[in-house]
DNA sequence: TAAAGCTGGCTGAATGCTCATTCATTATTC
DNA sequence: GAATAATGAATGAGCATTCAGCCAGCTTTA
């Protein structure tokens, strides 16, 4: 042993790498073991079971995304609303790119999660969907957004059509549009299907 | 044995079921067969192995829905492309209500097929995707959707929306929107997004 | 008419493999 | 020389798949 090297956040990122090439279901401990060049026991040092190693990833890489758009929402939206949908869009798009093999993992296993893990409820998730409908919400009170529109249904749509974007990527990575101008198409269709007619 | 009773299609609508309670993978074989009550060997006399099982439920039951879909749309839309998104989004709805445990299969395990099962393509899938692109095409060449938004990029924004919506109602079933509200808003939002300026 | 033989669908217990998890042992650190 | 951390082989449960045999109904034979 050279370095004890914070094994706990080594093996979640030899667990994101496993998961996302096999999934979770066929990913071995043994695989995320050797991948993040650890014991099989030392695994049970820092997780309780191969569960405990998914969520743990969710709640921490969900957590990071969280505070990476809401720190770019108050730094470059200053309060405007439409501005803040498209940093949004922009910003999950890139992040997915970017971070191809946890776009994967949150793709494929977060759905499931709820089912197997009854108990998990992913609040994580929650707050991340709860940060477009508080953009929705800031917009109707500044008149620029529609007041019909439900910021609960709204929030699911857009944050659906991103999600289901980004899956082509995945599943055929060499993207025929560019991240800028889908984020722009998907924004624009949004925030024109949202705005206030007044305010055009 | 009293019937023969076409036992492929009732080992299928029991894995609908099972699938829905448990997911693929925590579904046992031996579940099935006696939720189709059939001993476990009769599943292998129609299906190769546990996968084929869900393929075929996939592309059965994705027909289906493609077949009424575009019955509908002929019937009631009559070359309205407003009308046919709306058409779209409320029969999609519907659907992921009425057949709750078919629509968490789709939702749970579509996603993940493509990953373990590398070489099923998912054609069906992609047909029922294409109809909406078709209909932008549609409304592109009539003049009454911008020109500008790109078809691709349109039907899956358009699909991920609904689809993350429906998956509010799997989670908790009690909805707080009804189905026609829920796809009125959906609509609404995409039509104003997409509609051309002129023609509003 | 009845017995005997066939046939193809169906059965379900047995097989064999795949891991998640444990824990006695070993290495490292202070 | 404790105490703490890490190891990895062994355990045992779980379950997909197989296949030898069963059975219902039909055909042939006497």
């Amino acid at each position: 042993m050279i370095r004890t090297a914070d094994k706990h956040s080594k093996i979640l990122e030899a667990a994101i790498r496993v998961f996302s090439r096999k999934g979770f279901f066929h990913a071995r401990i043994s695989d995320i073991a050797k991948e993040a060049q650890v014991a099989d026991g030392t695994i049970y040092l820092y997780f309780n079971n191969k569960y405990d190693i998914l969520i743990s990833l969710f709640e921490e890489e969900i957590g990071k995304i969280i505070m990476e758009v809401k720190l770019l929402l108050e730094s470059k939206a200053d309060d405007n609303p439409r501005e803040m949908l498209r940093i949004f869009a922009t910003h999950h798009l890139q992040m997915m790119d970017d971070r191809r093999e946890l776009a994967e993992v949150l793709q494929m296993e977060l759905r499931q999660s709820n089912k197997f893990m009854r108990e998990y409820r992913n609040t994580k998730f929650s707050e991340y969907l709860d940060i477009i409908s508080g953009i929705v919400r800031k917009g109707q009170e500044l008149g620029v957004f529609r007041p019909d529109v439900l910021p609960g249904v709204f929030k699911r749509a857009f944050f659906g059509a991103l999600d289901e974007t980004a899956r082509l990527w995945i599943l055929s990575p060499d993207h025929s549009y560019s991240i800028h101008e889908t984020a722009e198409q998907i924004s624009a269709i949004f925030i024109n299907g949202i705005i206030q007619p007044a305010a055009r």
